[in-house]
DNA sequence: GATGAATGAGTGTTCATTCAT
DNA sequence: CATGAATGAACACTCATTCAT
C-alpha cells in the first residue's frame, strides 16, 4: 500500500470564492436566465468545466453561493452582538449594522433577494438559513416575556422589525430614502413603535 | 392546393388572456430560468409562432403580462375605494382587502416579486405601475396633512403601511401566520401604531 | 374555429429519411461512439435541432433507423416469396435473395449488427422486429410437420439456417467466402444437411 | 512540504487486470458509448491518470481488453487440448467446453461481440488473434484431407461448425434454448451433418 | 508510480426566433 | 391571423487527456 501526503495538486479555495464572487456579479447584473455556466466561468476566469470540479451541477453552485452569503451575512451582523444590553438598545444596534452591511454589499443583499423569490428558494431548507440567526429572534421572544414586546405571531414581529430593513437598504425600491444616520433613526422609532407594547 | 376556411374569429383578447395565465402558471412553477416560449405556448395551447402575432419578443410577453397584473390588482384593491371614509378606516379597509385578493391569487402575487427582484424589473418605468395606485398614496398624504401621520420620508411610511402585508400573505416566507380576521387587525394594528402621529 | 388545410410547412419525409441514410453512413463508418448528432446533422445536411423535430432524441433517432432497415429487409426478403414450393426450394430462394440483398447492403446488415449487440438492442422489442420475418419461421415450421426438418428447438435450426447467411455475407468475417452461385449453392448445402432428417 | 511514504507496491498486474475487469463490466452494463475513462477508473478504484500510465489511451485500453480476453478464452478452450482423438471427437469435445467456457463467462463473450461489430474491430489485426485458436482450424483441415469432413472454403466450414455455438450460447439471441448436454448434444450433430462428407 | 485538479473540445439538447404557407 | 418546420446560437454538462506534485 501506498500513502501520500499533500502530494497532488489541492483544490484551491481562491476559486470556489472566485466563483462565489463571479455568480453573484453576474446573477445581479443580468439575472439567472442569463447567467450562464459558461459566462460565470468566464467571469471568475476558469474554464466552464472547472466549476464541476468544484460543485456538483449549477444548481449546487447557485444554491451554495446562497448559502455562503448567509452565513457571511450572519457573521458580520453578530460579531458585536451584546445580549446584555437593553433589548430597544440591541435591537436599535442591529439596525444600524444590517443598513451598514447591506447598503455596502448590496450585491448579496440583491442576490438573496432574487435567490429567495425564485423557484431555487425552495430548494433550501429554510431553518437552515434561519439558523444562522437565531440569537436576533431571542431578543424578540425576550422582549415578550419582558413584557416589552407585543406578543403577537412572531412573523408579525418579523414583518415589522425586520423586513423594512431591507426594503429600506434597497435603493431600487426606495429611491428617496437617503441612508443617514438621522433617516435610520426615525425609520426604527417606526418599526419600535410598531412592536412594543 | 392550399383551402383556407375562415369559418370564425376567435376573439385575438382570449388569446391574448391565455397567454398572460400560461406565463404566469409557468413562472410560477418552473421559474423564469425554464419558462420557454415553446413551453408557454403550449400552456397556452397555441404555437410558438402565435406569440410573435401578439408580442414583439419573450421579453415583451414578460413585461406585458406583469403590467396585466398590476392594472388587474390596482383594480381589485381600488374598487370599493371610499376616500370619504377616516384615513385610519380607509388603510384598514385596504389592508382587509389586499389580504383578501393577495391570498386568493396568490400567483400573480409570486409573479409580482420573482419579477420585480430579477432584472426584467428594471426595465419597467416604476411610476408607470405607482400610478395605478396613486389613491393609496394619496391617503398617507392627507394623513399627514392632517398631522395624524408621522411627517417622515414617503418611502419610510410605505415599508410599514404597505410592505408588511406583501411578506404576511406570503405563505411561503410566513407560514406561521394564518390569515384570519383577528390576525389581520393584529397586524394592522402593528402598522398603524409605526405610522400614526 | 378556423380550420387550415395544408396551410403550413410539412415535415419532410425526404429529410427523415436523409437522418436514417446519415446515421447508417456514419454508424458503419466511424460507431455508435463517434456517431454524434451534430455529425449525422451535418452529413444529412440539416441543423442539429431539425433531429429534433423528427426525432425525440438521439436514441430515438437510433432505434428509428434500425426499425426501418429491419423493415426495409423483410420487405425486400418476402417480396417474391411464393410459399407454394417445396420447402428446400423455398429455403434455398431465400438463400440467394438474402445474399444478394445482404451484398448489396452492406451498410444496413452491419449497421444491424453493430446495433445488436450494442445496449440499444435491448430497447427493441424483439418480437416486434421478428414478426416482420414470421413467413420465413413458418416455413421451417411446416418443414418439421412434414417430417422434412429435423424435430428440434426451433434456435437451432436458426442457428444453422439463417445466421450462417450474416456470417457469410460479411466479407469482413469471411474474407476468402467470394459470393458466387456455386459457393452459395454449396453453402447452403451445408445449412440443408444440417438441418434435413 | 510533501512526503512520500512507499510503504509497499501493490502489483502492477493486479491493476491491470482490475481495469480489463472494469471495462468489460461497464462495456457490457451501459455500452461503448458510456463507458468514459473517467468511469473505467471509478470502477476499477484508480485514478482516470493512471490509466494512462498502463495505457497509452483510451482505444488502447479497450483493444488491449479485447487480445487479454481472447488469449484467455483459447488458453481455456485448448487447455485439455486431446489431438490424437478421432476429429469428430475433437470437435464434439471443443463444442461442449466451448459452451461450458461462454455460459460462464459470457461478460467476455458479449464484450467481443460488441468489440468485433464495432469499429476497434478493425483495429486488430484478425489473424494475430486467430492464431490462438490455430489448432482448432488444424483439425477442420486433417478432417478434410482424411475425406472425413466436405472439402469446401473454410469460411463456409467455420459458418456451420463455429459460429452456431456463439449463437446458440447467447440467451439473448436464443432464449428458448436451454444449455443442458441433451441440446448440445443435438446442437452439434446438426453442426457435424453439416460439414460432414 | 500514482494522483486529483484542470481544461479545450466536444456532447446531446433546448433556445428564441423566423419563415413559407 | 395562425401555424409547424426549421435553425444558428446557446445551453448545461462530460469527455479524453495532461500536468504539477
Amino acid at each position: 500500500m501506498i500513502v501520500y501526503f499533500r502530494l497532488m495538486r489541492m483544490k484551491d479555495d481562491e476559486k470556489k470564492e472566485a466563483l462565489f464572487e463571479a455568480t453573484v456579479k453576474l446573477v445581479n447584473e443580468i439575472g439567472f436566465v442569463s447567467s450562464s455556466v459558461s459566462r460565470i466561468a468566464k467571469e471568475a476566469k476558469v474554464s466552464p468545466a472547472t466549476i464541476y470540479v468544484y460543485f456538483e451541477n449549477k444548481e449546487d453552485l447557485i444554491v451554495s453561493t446562497y448559502i455562503d452569503i448567509k452565513l457571511k451575512m450572519s457573521k458580520a451582523i453578530l460579531e458585536n452582538f451584546d445580549p446584555t444590553l437593553p433589548i430597544r438598545d440591541i435591537l436599535r444596534n442591529v439596525w444600524f449594522i444590517m443598513f451598514d452591511y447591506i447598503s455596502n454589499n448590496l450585491k448579496y443583499h440583491k442576490f438573496v433577494e432574487q435567490f429567495s423569490s425564485s423557484p431555487y428558494g425552495t430548494l433550501v431548507e429554510k431553518k437552515v438559513v434561519e439558523q444562522y440567526f437565531d440569537p436576533l429572534i431571542n431578543v424578540l421572544q425576550r422582549g415578550v416575556e419582558q413584557k416589552i414586546i407585543k406578543k403577537v405571531n412572531f412573523d408579525i414581529l418579523s414583518a415589522f422589525m425586520w423586513y423594512p430593513i431591507t426594503i429600506l437598504a434597497n435603493p431600487r425600491l426606495c429611491e428617496n430614502f437617503e441612508l443617514n444616520e438621522e433617516n435610520i433613526e426615525t425609520a426604527f422609532t417606526l418599526a419600535w413603535n410598531a412592536i412594543k407594547l
